[in-house]
Order: structure tokens, then C-alpha cells, then sequence
RNA sequence: UCCCUGUUAGCUCAAUGGUAGAGCGAUCGGCUGUUAACCGAUAGGUUGUAGGUUCGAGUCCUACACGGGGAGCCA
């Protein structure tokens, strides 16, 4: 563990190794495993994760942690003796300093300490006396605690050494991740985050950065956000050539010269002036985009921002969420689910194993049995499903007695009562239901063969992926490759087939069968961690009536 | 957007139309190698906003705002 930090070289200078300047008689461990090509970047001090790893600090070690106070308990023994629970964000656990009442700032800074002062402590990793390999840090003499930040008013402080409820803290976004649960939500998603990444990279996919803003309104999912530079809250003349005097012709000309001005035809916004020199807007999904790459690269995904203005207020939606969309060429839908199925898996996988202290927390304190439930879906194939055999299970369920709101039919779509059936009673496990009638489904999805799955009516190749608690967490399809039956879709749905030109192209020029999903992100989650609402899986959640911080 | 429901101390919740309370948290003190610590005391309120009914409204009525659950839309 022999620990050399390179500097920059400058003109004349030479490159040499510098040695650490400690010298004790046990080294503290090395704080941060740097990779190759580190800089300047390096940590004095040891994060709590590393505190707490018996390998990395053994007892003895003499360390610093620098963190927040979560908890301090005072005692009158040995003349005096705080318990402070320290956590730097690290891990889910906090180290206890357990601090001597002879270092000199005892009585007028330690014992003063509150839930979220800021803290520097130094001194001796130590066993726990209970615990059996519980690390903790002591400090006694030579050791020291420095209040780098105090809580001025720990009444006003509103994150209390107590339960709070998930609303109240939502109303405190901006401090609710210093809470256990926040913090491990937060790991969480970074954990999911790179698992993503790393299950694309190494199965060939290339990330592609699809647009954010899009001048297509052609996306087909839902209600979109507008873009735009135009101010519109100024007072602009509204006409019609017919009834337009000379006057305010005029007038609405010379608005229209200045700068972030909407020019105003037919009593509509001309977005001809605008940013983009059309009606612009937020994404709500990078699919046809990413489908241009994946009819080049092979393998393609996108992972970032989605948008969708829904007046929805559920505790499954937001107005803005993230979406991991991956795109195969040369599949079909049978690879599609695959893919879904070996994706979800590894994702499970990947929280289980390197977050396993959190996932503790949510199974004992946010979902209990968390952890069987999710070992359980590790290891059962999902169960595929055609769309008219899951009719046929709801109807049978019918006839058993079973009380649904709404009525089950052919061709129609299945509500969430229907779903919530499917995956949490009659299998008990995710449920991909394919091949949905094509009335239901978006314009691009890839018409399936007469009387596929016995189906009374024509069916597209494409499919839902349910899961017990949380419902449609992946909706995906095989898209329509055929450039006729394209057209003939895109017409008969009365779409802009003019809009679609690019989105053609790709049929015109090579075509191939291809397929891809979309995932969202905090459903991931939810579905992951046992959290209930989706605006409790993201840090600053966006829904209507609700852009604070 | 629709249906249901809620808004009282910093937080979580009580309070027949008749004097606004508890637990937790905070502060102070006591006890203790503590760890959801424990014991005692103190402070803390224009009952979401605006109207209305009533001798009298936290409580009943109306509107609005915001929160929660469900539906639709979807990921």
C-alpha cells in the first residue's frame, strides 16, 4: 500500500514521487482506491464506508472521518463520555465516535452538538463492546473533534431525530436525502444508474444521446411541453386578415419585430418566429430518434430526461422522469422481452450485491419480505403471455366471482385493476403480455400475421411488461419495418404522414426487422426498493402544481 | 381532469356546537458504555385561506388553495 502522488510537471521540473507525510506507526489506509490517470484529486481523510470496513481500517488504525452528526447521547461515567453518530452519505450506516470527556472542547463543543452539525474526528478505530464486529472510532486524548458547521437553531432544524412522513419531507426535498431513507434511495438510483450503463456496455449496446427539445409532434405519447423563447404574456393584437384594419396591421407588424415577440396569423402563434422557427417542444420519448442509430450501430440505448405535461396525479406518475430506452436491430419481439427479462434482472442483481446494506433497510423498514420478493423474481422466468390468452384468464376470473370495475373485452385496453389481477393474483410474478389488438397501440408498433394467438382481430407485435406492486414498469414492441404497411398505418391513424419523413427514410434505405422498450427509471425503482410513490424515488420530483426547488 | 379523503404546537395526531390537549422533537436538569436510551420540568397555537349560519365554530355550510388515496393517461 505504498502511496505516491503525481503532480503536474512543470517546465524544467521533475517528475518525482512524493511520500506521504505521515509517518506513524500504523499508516492509515490508503482513503480513496484511485484508478490510473489521477491527478491532483485525492482525500486526506477516510470516507465512513472505509471507517466501518474492518479490512480497510483494523482496529487500532487511527483515522479521520469528517461527516454529519446524526445522534449524540450523553453519559456522566468516567467523568464524562459522548456517543456521536457520524455518517458521511457513504454508506447506510453512520460510525460511532465515542468521545472522552478529557479532549479540551468536551464540555463546550461536543456535548453541544446536534442532529446535522458538521463534524471533523479524529481518533482510534475500536470494537464496539456489544456488537460483534461493529467498528467504532474513539477519542480520547490526542484525538479531536472540530465543529466545522453548527445547527444554529436546532429548532428550527426540520429534519428531527424522528419519523417524519414521506409528505412532510417532500415538502423538504432539499433536506430530506441527510435522512436514512432518502440517502439510500439516493445510492439506489446511482447504484441502478451505472448497472444500466454497465448491462448495455457490455452486451455491445452504444449509448446514443437523443434530443431533449424536438421539433416533431410526432412522438405520439401523450401531452407535450412547449418550447419557446416568445413572451406570452405581453399583449399582442389578435386578428384575422378579413377584419384586420390598416392600423392594427401595422401595429401587429411592428410587434413582430421585436425581439421574443410572437407574430400572431389567424388569431395563432406564428412559430415561424420563434427559437426554432417552428413549434418546438419537450421530449417525450428518444425512441424514434434512437431508432435511426440502431439501423447503423446495431445496438443502441438512450437514457436521460422524459417529459409528459399530463394533468396526472398518481403515485405512479411524473411530469418528469427518466427513461432508459434500448433499440436492437435484426429482432423481434421474442428478443425484445428477453432483453426486458435479462435487463430487470440485472438490475435486481446489481442492487442486491453492491447495495446490500440499503437493501437491508428496505426490506426491515419500507417493504418487508423485500428481499424474497425480489429473490423469487431472480429466479423465475417471466411468464409470456398473449394479450387474447390474458383475456381469456380475466373472463374465467369473472366467471369465478371475481369483481372487476370495468369490463373485460377483446379489444380493448386492460385497466389497472385487470393488470394488478394478472400480476399480483393469479401469477404472483411479472407478466409480459404481448400481441395487442392494433386499435390499441402507437402507429409504428409491427403488424402481426392473420390470427396470431388465435386472435379475433389484427394484433401488433407488441408488449407490456407487469410487475406485482407497481404494474406496466416496460412497455416495448417490434416495430413496423415494412414501409407499405407503414403508410397504411400512419394514414389510417389521420397522422402528419409529411412529419414522418426521416423516420421512413430508415424503411426506404435498408430496412430491418427491429425491435426495443422503454423502462422507466422510478418505476425501476419503486418496483426495486418497495417505495410506494414514485415522487419519493427521485430527488426533486416534478408533478402538476409542483416545481418547488 | 373526475371520485373519495384530509389540513389543529416544529413533527404525528386528539378534542358531543360551549375554557385547545397528548406523544415525539427542542431547551434545562437528573441518571446511564449509550445506541428508537430512560426520568422530571419548561417553552411552544390568529385550528390552511376567505366568506356564511349561530348567543357561541377547531367542530356546521359555501368557495378557493394545498396534501394523500384511487381512476383515466402512461413508463
Amino acid at each position: 500500500m505504498f502511496s505516491v502522488r503525481l503532480r503536474r510537471v512543470g517546465p524544467g521540473e521533475q517528475l518525482l514521487p512524493r511520500m506521504r507525510r505521515s509517518r506513524r506507526i500504523r499508516r492509515p489506509p490508503t482513503p480513496l482506491e484511485l484508478p490510473p490517470f489521477s491527478g491532483g484529486f485525492r482525500m486526506s481523510w477516510l470516507r465512513v464506508v472505509d471507517a466501518l470496513s474492518p479490512a480497510k481500517s483494523p482496529v487500532g488504525t487511527r483515522v479521520t472521518v469528517k461527516g454529519w452528526v446524526r445522534t449524540r447521547r450523553d453519559s456522566k461515567a468516567e467523568g464524562g463520555l459522548s456517543f456521536v453518530a457520524v455518517h458521511d452519505g457513504t454508506c447506510f450506516d453512520a460510525i460511532q465516535a465515542v468521545v472522552k470527556g478529557d479532549i479540551p472542547n468536551y464540555a463546550s463543543d461536543v456535548t453541544k452538538l446536534t442532529t446535522h452539525c458538521s463534524v471533523e474526528v479524529t481518533g482510534v478505530i475500536a470494537q464496539t463492546p456489544k456488537g460483534g464486529n461493529e467498528l467504532q472510532v474513539e477519542v480520547a486524548t490526542g484525538g479531536e473533534v472540530k465543529v466545522i458547521g453548527w445547527v444554529d437553531d436546532p429548532d428550527q432544524y426540520p429534519i428531527q431525530p424522528k419519523q417524519h412522513t414521506f409528505e412532510y419531507l417532500r415538502e423538504q426535498a432539499h433536506l430530506r436525502v441527510r435522512t436514512n431513507t432518502f440517502g439510500a434511495v439516493a445510492r439506489m438510483r446511482h447504484c441502478l444508474s451505472m448497472a444500466i450503463h454497465r448491462f448495455y456496455h457490455e452486451r455491445g449496446f452504444y449509448y446514443v444521446h437523443t434530443p431533449i427539445i424536438t421539433g416533431s409532434d410526432c412522438e405520439g405519447a401523450g401531452n407535450m411541453f412547449k418550447v419557446s423563447t416568445l413572451d406570452m404574456m405581453r399583449p399582442l393584437p389578435r386578428v384575422s386578415p378579413e377584419n384586420e384594419s390598416a392600423e392594427s396591421k401595422k401595429l401587429r407588424e411592428e410587434f413582430s419585430k421585436k425581439p421574443n415577440m410572437p407574430a400572431w396569423t389567424y388569431g395563432q402563434v406564428d412559430h415561424s418566429t420563434d427559437f426554432f422557427g417552428k413549434e418546438s417542444h419537450l421530449t417525450v420519448s428518444g425512441q424514434l430518434n434512437v431508432e435511426t442509430h440502431c439501423c447503423a450501430l446495431s445496438r443502441v440505448y438512450t437514457f436521460g430526461p422524459t417529459f409528459r405535461a399530463e394533468n396526472s396525479n398518481t403515485s405512479r406518475h411524473l411530469a418528469e422522469f427518466w427513461m432508459i430506452e434500448p433499440e436492437i436491430a435484426f429482432a423481434d419481439l421474442q428478443a425484445d422481452s428477453e432483453l426486458a427479462e435479462d435487463f430487470i434482472k440485472f438490475l435486481i442483481n446489481a442492487a442486491l450485491t453492491e447495495r446490500a446494506d440499503d437493501m437491508k433497510f428496505f426490506d426491515e423498514r419500507i417493504e418487508k419480505g423485500l428481499l424474497t420478493r425480489l429473490d423469487h423474481v431472480l429466479k423465475t422466468p417471466f411468464r409470456r403471455l398473449p394479450y387474447t390468452e390474458a383475456i381469456k384468464i380475466l373472463e374465467q376470473a369473472i366467471a369465478k366471482g371475481e369483481k372487476f370495475e370495468y369490463p373485460v373485452k377483446w379489444g380493448t385496453d386492460l385497466q389497472s385493476e385487470h393488470e394488478r389481477y394478472l400480476t399480483e393474483k393469479h401469477f404472483k410474478q411479472p407478466v409480459i403480455l404481448m400481441n395487442y389488438p392494433k386499435q390499441i397501440k402507437a402507429f409504428y408498433m409491427r403488424l402481426n400475421a392473420p390470427g396470431t394467438d388465435g386472435a379475433p382481430g389484427d394484433t401488433v407485435a407488441a408488449m407490456d411488461v407487469l410487475v406485482p406492486g407497481v404494474g406496466e414498469i416496460i412497455g416495448g414492441s417490434q416495430r413496423e419495418e415494412r414501409i407499405d404497411v407503414l403508410d397504411a398505418r400512419i394514414t389510417e391513424m389521420g397522422l402528419p404522414i409529411k412529419e414522418y419523413w426521416w423516420y421512413r427514410d430508415l424503411r426506404r434505405f435498408g430496412t430491418v426487422p427491429h425491435a426495443g422498450f422503454g423502462l422507466g427509471f422510478e418505476r425501476a425503482m419503486m418496483f426495486i426498493t418497495g417505495m410506494q410513490n414514485v415522487r419519493d424515488v427521485i430527488p426533486f420530483p416534478r408533478t402538476p402544481k409542483n416545481a418547488e426547488f
